[in-house]
DNA sequence: CAATCATATAAGCACCCACTTATATATAAG
DNA sequence: CTTATATATAAGTGGGTGCTTATATGATTG
């Protein structure tokens, strides 16, 4: 995990931001590439200030970035913004290996 | 994904469980035993029924499982219960490949 | 320049949520 | 049976949040 922040308050960010289903259909959507304010706002039955303020939320969590085009707002997923969310969850792969491993050890007794 | 349910529903109450540092903090105490919930409010600066709701929160989106010992109800990870945050991870494939897959390897021993 | 388009920010509001105290339920102990 | 312990549930409350409309900022156009 290289150049890992591992900050609270960006792992909240984070946390926080993927809690709301609207933010997540936005994120979603911008999976199949970058997509300005206004090509949002079409998509999906919400005001304009309510897409940027979605917006706002993504990019504060490191989850989106911006680009500028004229008059238009680019957005776009941030590929290393997900890393904490991961490093968060792979944090219990110790927990569930060993888990496993000793379902794997009873069921082995079992069987003799 | 064997027995992945995959509906919006638990998803949504996965992360909106997740959403709340207090949660996240009892589920990682959690990853250290199972523990009742005078463990829990011991090691946390915050009442009984504040530490029995975010239980049932964690309880509702799948993520822990609980067991009755006399008057003691210890709670425990429920390791199967990360499964639909993996999963809506792994859709993002194409952004994460490596740090995803190394967490389709956990997914699958944890199907077994 | 003025007008228009695209987005951001401000302000207000209704609802949600995490906490509290009070009470109910359930098991154990005397 | 009464009391104590452990947890859950009910009810209330302050702060946060997601939405709205209104306005500001910024870039293009004529």
């Amino acid at each position: 995990m290289i150049g890992m922040t591992r900050s609270p308050e960006q792992e909240n960010r984070i946390f926080q931001a993927l809690a709301d289903p609207s933010r997540r259909a936005i994120f979603e959507a911008l999976t199949q590439g970058e997509a300005a304010v206004n090509d949002l706002k079409a998509r999906f039955q919400i005001s304009q200030p309510a897409v940027s303020q979605h917006l706002a939320s993504l990019r504060e969590a490191g989850l989106v970035a911006s680009r500028r085009d004229g008059r238009r707002i680019y957005y776009r997923i941030e590929p290393q913004g997900m890393e904490p969310l991961i490093g968060w969850i792979e944090h219990y792969r110790a927990f569930w290996t060993e888990r496993v491993d000793r379902l794997e050890q009873l069921l082995n007794r079992m069987d003799q």
